[in-house]
DNA sequence: ATTAGTAGTATCCTAAAAAATAGTGGTATT
DNA sequence: AATACCACTATTTTTTAGGATACTACTAAT
């Protein structure tokens, strides 16, 4: 009974680990929590990212619900990326992160 | 300045997905924060790790100070791992990965 | 003495992720 | 008209993670 409960924890993770994992996804939600996005905007916020990269995470991110593009053709087209509702609701977490990831150098490094 | 300020969070989000990242870093930590663990019982409770693998996160976890690794030669030589102070801190994280990881789950399969 | 368990190493191999580089078709700016 | 920015796509190459498999050295139990 408590193995099962572990069991799907271990998957909870594993499955998180998944949407925020890589090198990339958890800085481009991070990076739109701040705001909504152009794609350039995006690339240079990440720095070395290749826009090959960059379209392919943002793919998969709006295929998981997490982030929306939508297309501005008033004039130029614009296409800006941000967070969906759901995508929203990791904001606490990648805050927690942050803060963790702080905490974390200091300790590795001093 | 503002500026300045992003490119550090960004970089905080790409460590601690680096500590906790990958396919087993999560995993082993989770299992860790249950209680100190043997090598062969971590091995089971994560199902397909192979030897190799689990050897080189166990030292890269060791590296980054979040999992510590003591060797009882009382009787035949057995070694447990457990989570450091610094690794325990990951706690809350951990559980609120979890958490946001059941949500995730009813949000993208219905 | 044999078997089984613990805690790993050593080699080789493959698949996937990401980088490097170049190019496209559009708009806006000067 | 030329240049530059936008939002990409295509192709090739490199890097990395992790799996498969086999082996080692030790101890404990039967």
């Amino acid at each position: 009974m408590k193995n099962k409960q572990k069991q799907i924890q271990l998957r909870d993770v594993q499955d998180v680990i998944d949407v925020i994992g890589g090198r990339w996804r958890g800085a481009i939600l991070a990076s739109l929590c701040d705001k909504e996005k152009r794609f350039n905007e995006l690339k240079r916020d990440l720095g070395i990212i290749t826009p090959r990269t960059l379209t392919k995470e943002l793919k998969y991110l709006e295929m998981n619900k997490l982030v929306s593009r939508e297309v501005d053709t008033s004039g130029a087209v614009t296409i800006s990326y941000s967070l969906t509702e759901h995508g929203k609701s990791l904001e606490p977490l990648i805050g927690q992160i942050v803060a963790w990831g702080q905490k974390h150098r200091k300790v590795v490094l001093g």
